[in-house]
DNA sequence: TCTGGGGTCCTAGGACCC
DNA sequence: TCTGGGGTCCTAGGACCC
């Protein structure tokens, strides 16, 4: 069995870098990226970087660096970054056999055995050229035996600019030399709270996570860190899957532009929440068994009064029709709702997913409808979501309809360039 | 005034059964 | 009426990721 290697291809400061690219006036002004409601700084340039801009931090503590450096802001505009992400990833497929998509802005390559013919670097150094030739967008290369590794790797390739963004780390002392200098909480798996346990051991090197006695880290922790530790002696414990695995649940939830106090705009929100998540229930063909709706006031705002409830419901019969979601959901909503309360967020979450309509009988409630209904109401499905594709939000339902008081605020928005024609680019 | 959204996996503990 | 051990299943909560 030969050794495996995985390439970590990740780009720099993802959605900074899509909002840069569109924008060639602001090639070295600092830009950072906000969250859903412009809540808090989810990318920065590295221009906002070196001025010391932390990740996470609320846009209305750094009002002043804004104002005082000149610093450009953006709404989050996930039309745009889904898009980029599509053509990278689609570049990557052709230049790797095997190509698995991590998130919006990192994808594993498999390389293995690719050594016959170039080296790894060379190989890692085609890919980012490649990608920044074809895209505009800045990535860099991390290669190593487990895909932990490979993370490792790849945070040297960002963060020692000698590297020139491709790190290959398929040297077993390599490997020792680099994860001497990396603390423990750099290391893929281990957060805020294990690092701060490890660190209390005296572990504070990924090396010293390495080399700890594997047995004991699983009794103290758990087998999760026992895997880390062993993918950083590089042997390799998640391996490739053929089929990516199915969802296990769909969540659709946003924090209101601006609070809610009547049931109406409670119900105008989640009824549209439930919308969404079943139309990415029937994107990935499944049908949802059961169904939890939330809602809750703002816990920053200690001085008001708080309120957070959740209720969920089993199906009689696994389904994704808006309607019965829709429906479903309002009922949870209706008797959790209490007046006098400034809502800040709900959500509605789908479970006990299955890939068909499958039926769970219940001998004593009512008989499960029959097969006809539900090819009826596939067949009314998959029409509306037809329409909506063509042009977005053209047929909804009826409880959807209203003021939409809930909408998040996106007070910065750069226009769609490449996915609406009135939004493209215009060269002068 | 003002703090994201959407996931996964693991574990502990309770319920229940024999 | 009281008592025990062992197994499975489910759920809630915590930790992590981007």
């Amino acid at each position: 069995m030969k050794q495996p290697v995985f390439a970590l291809v990740d780009c720099n400061n993802f959605y900074a870098s899509c909002e840069k690219l569109f924008r060639p006036d602001l090639r070295n002004t600092p830009v950072v990226v906000l969250s859903n409601n412009d809540g808090c700084v989810v990318a920065r340039s590295k221009e906002a970087k070196a001025l010391g801009i932390k990740m996470g931090v609320p846009v209305h503590h750094i009002k002043s660096e804004i104002r005082q450096y000149g610093i450009q802001v953006f709404s989050s505009n996930y039309t745009l970054y889904g898009d980029m992400s599509r053509r990278v990833m689609t570049t990557l497929e052709a230049l790797a056999p095997r190509v698995d998509l991590y998130s919006i802005d990192e994808a594993f390559l498999d390389l293995t055995g690719i050594d016959r013919v170039v080296s790894f670097e060379e190989f890692g150094r085609a890919v980012k050229n490649t990608v920044y030739q074809n895209i505009g967008l800045p990535v860099c290369v991390g290669i190593a035996p487990t895909r932990t590794l490979a993370k490792l790797a790849n945070y040297a390739a960002k963060k020692y600019l000698a590297t020139g963004g491709v790190v290959d780390l398929t040297n077993p002392e390599r490997q020792r030399r680099l994860m001497a200098r990396v603390p423990v909480e750099e290391v893929w798996g281990v957060g805020r709270k294990l690092g701060a346990r490890l660190k209390a051991m005296g572990i504070v090197t990924a090396l010293q996570l390495a080399d700890s006695h594997l047995a004991t880290l699983r009794k103290q922790f758990s087998v999760v860190l026992e895997r880390t530790a062993r993918e950083l002696n590089g042997t390799p414990c998640v391996a490739w899957e053929d089929v990516p695995a199915p969802k296990k649940q769909i969540m659709c939830s946003r924090s209101f532009g601006k609070p809610l106090q009547k049931l109406r705009d409670l119900e105008e929100a989640v009824a549209h929440f439930a919308t969404r998540a079943a139309v990415k229930l029937r994107a990935g063909n499944q049908y949802a068994g059961e169904l939890m709706v939330f809602i809750r006031t703002n816990p920053f705002k200690g001085s008001a009064p708080q309120y957070s409830r959740s209720a969920s419901v089993k199906l009689i019969q696994a389904s994704q029709d808006s309607r019965v979601i829709v429906q479903q959901a309002l009922h949870l909503l209706r008797p959790m709702y209490r007046d006098g309360f400034n809502y800040a967020k709900a959500g509605v979450m789908l479970g006990d997913l299955v890939q068909e309509a499958g039926i769970q009988e219940d001998m004593f409630e009512s008989s499960p409808e029959p097969a006809s209904d539900v090819a009826r109401s596939e067949r009314l499905m998959a029409v509306m979501d037809a329409i909506n594709r063509k042009s977005r939000a053209t047929v909804y339902m009826a409880r959807e309809a209203g003021p939409a008081a809930y909408l998040m605020r996106r007070e910065y928005l750069s226009p769609a360039y490449t996915t609406r024609w009135d939004d493209l680019p215009k060269v002068h």
